[in-house]
RNA sequence: GGCCCCGUCGUCUAGCGGCCUAGGACGCCGCCCUCUCAAGGCGGUAGCGCGGGUUCGAAUCCCGUCGGGGCUACCA
């Protein structure tokens, strides 16, 4: 190919050499073993869960190792960057605590010795590197159009070839110095591919911390690393990134999806040309989702539960979340309870190999689970800090009305062996635990409401037993004392002592005392699915809950 | 099409040649408790994709096949 001097005229004169770089960011000081991981999230607007999921054991593998975390942009792709993704970004780390030890803060700046940390920053450094692959003749030059491009691949098509640049497919591998010289005089815009070493092996073999040893067909492709003049920044191809940036940010361990594995030959040929140590990979099994057919991908366009959004809107504590991803990078963490599973260590050794549906009974099961163990401070917490964001009117409520909220959430919940397991997610609060809020509770209105009448009982027997128990009614602090009144007074106005004995006879009794206690259960909670009746009347207090018997009544 | 990865109950998995008439968890079904629901207790349902080998013996090893997924871009 061209000389140097046509090379260097193609870049900054004030370009620095490798050896620059390599002094700028020196090995790290780390303990033994310890292992520097990077997340690469790109700015599209859409933090999808499987880069929680990566993210998660990236960061677990460098902190129990005592290394370090990254999160470096990958943005060198600007056509699809989406304004205000990187708010995204620190929300969804935020969130789910995976703030990196180095990166891009909150404001921009950097957070680390090795940045910067979006690669659309590191322009000079990129082309350091080609500008020494094209001196060394292992790059070049490309002209070849976008029509010229798909016309190779269609006639490789036509005739059964594997598709792609190489061998005599590869117009400007071998051009004439002055036909190149001719097109940059023109004005041409080109790119820069790497030169596939010739004398290179047939097939390659790599071990992967997760599956072991790797073989595959070496890389023949003579792949763009440095993409179109005729844009700027001028930026690399995700490939030559990779092994740029992960050389000067000394990352001792890749771990990212199993999509790569494919390129993992590429990758290595680039690392062997720039004289770099090749860094050790695992590849993770992506997320799957259940289709009618089998499964896929989690797709971003048409699975919800793919975005962090989705749960995060839902209110699921990210504790449950990591719980359940843990869970499926390592299976043993998910028979083991959660505070455990959060302090065990993830193996990658013990990674699954096949892609996990995720399941979100699973997750919420386990959710509900969890916040069972949260004490009612935590629960009231947390659920005002969801409001907040997601609904206003619940969250001006719970400021309002902080104790009447506290006794509510601690019902059959503080003191009790089997706490309730009704809140998978904090967007369920609204429905069971509303009603306690006379601002959220739409009173009933009398014995013929929609709420009421499904339970059989005649409007007169309703408002004679609600006016009743209303009129004579005690707030007994002990549950059997309350009980009884509503017991003996479901006996005063006709309803069977049990089910069965108004099964056996359904035209004697209005109902049993089945039916009586939903009545209530209704007239105080406006469902049939409540806590205990006892336990809700003494949250409410005596005076709401005679106003919701009288609104019975009618 | 080519190359690569993967394949145990519906789901997540344990299993690394005999301990497996395959274990657990979630779901589902039934029963119990009970003023409802949830929870809880007890019981049940259901699986090694298929076909060949190797071996005294295979879910476990080999080959083939089928199925799913990925890559094959100046997307990551």
């Amino acid at each position: 190919m061209s000389d140097r001097a046509a090379i260097d005229a193609l870049f900054p004169a004030d370009l620095p050499d490798p050896e620059h770089w390599e002094r700028r960011y020196p090995a790290r000081e780390l303990p033994e073993g310890a292992k520097v991981t990077r997340f690469g999230p790109s700015p599209t607007g859409f933090v999808h869960i499987g880069g929680v999921y990566v993210s998660t054991i990236d960061k677990d593998i460098s902190a129990r190792s005592g290394g370090v975390y990254i999160v470096r942009v990958e943005d060198t792709d600007q056509s699809r960057e989406v304004e205000g993704a990187l708010a995204q970004f620190t929300r969804a780390f935020d969130y789910f605590d995976l703030r990196p030890d180095e990166g891009d803060d909150a404001a921009g700046g950097d957070t680390g010795a090795y940045g910067p940390y979006h690669q659309s920053a590191r322009e000079s450094i990129y082309l350091t590197y080609v500008r020494e692959l094209l001196r060394e003749g292992k790059a070049y030059l490309c002209f070849a159009t976008k029509d010229e491009l798909a016309d190779i691949s269609a006639k490789q098509q036509a005739t059964k070839l594997p598709t792609g640049y190489y061998g005599r497919w590869a117009l400007w591998r071998d051009a004439d110095p002055a036909a190149v010289a001719a097109k940059l005089a023109e004005g041409v815009p080109y790119v820069v591919r790497f030169r596939v070493p010739d004398d290179g092996p047939s097939r390659v073999r790599f071990t992967d911390e997760i599956r072991g040893e790797l073989e595959a067909e070496a890389n023949r492709n003579d792949a763009v690393i440095l993409k179109s003049s005729d844009t700027s920044p001028r930026l690399p191809t995700y490939h030559f990134a990779h092994a740029v940036d992960d050389h000067l940010m000394r990352v001792n361990q890749v771990i990212r999806g199993e999509e790569w594995i494919s390129s993992v030959p590429l990758h290595l040929q680039l690392f062997a040309a720039l004289g770099f140590e090749p860094v050790p990979y695992a590849h993770i099994a992506p997320l799957m989702k259940q289709i009618p057919g089998g499964k896929r991908k989690l797709s971003k366009r048409k699975d919800p539960e793919a975005g962090v959004d989705f749960y995060i809107e839902a209110g699921y504590p990210a504790a449950a979340i990591l719980y359940y991803l843990r869970g499926l990078a390592n299976g043993r963490l998910a028979e083991v309870p959660l505070a455990e599973a959060l302090a065990t260590p993830i193996s990658l050794a013990q990674c699954g190999v096949a892609g996990p549906l995720v399941d979100l009974v699973k997750l919420e099961d386990i959710s509900a689970d969890h916040v069972s163990t949260l004490t009612s401070d935590q629960v009231y917490d947390a659920v005002r800090a969801w409001a907040e964001q997601y609904d206003k009117e619940l969250s001006t409520v719970l400021d309002a009305e902080r104790d009447l909220a506290l006794r509510a959430i601690a019902v059959e919940r503080e003191g009790v062996e089997n706490p309730r397991k009704d809140l998978r997610k904090w967007s369920d609060f609204r429905a069971a635990y509303g009603f306690f809020f006379p601002a959220l509770f739409t009173p009933l209105a009398g014995p013929t409401d929609d709420r009421v009448t499904p339970l059989g009982v005649a409007t007169d027997v309703v408002t004679a037993f609600a006016t009743d128990l209303a009129d004579g009614y005690t707030h007994a602090a002990e549950q059997p004392d309350w009980f009884n009144q509503v017991r003996e007074l479901a006996t005063k106005h006709g309803f069977a002592p049990s089910p069965k004995d108004f099964k056996k006879n359904p035209e004697a009794f209005p109902g049993s005392i089945r039916e009586a206690s939903q009545l209530v259960r209704v007239a105080l909670t406006g469902s049939t699915r409540s806590p205990d009746l006892h336990a809700i009347s003494q949250a409410l207090g005596a005076d709401e809950v005679l106003r919701r018997l009288r609104a019975l009544a009618g």
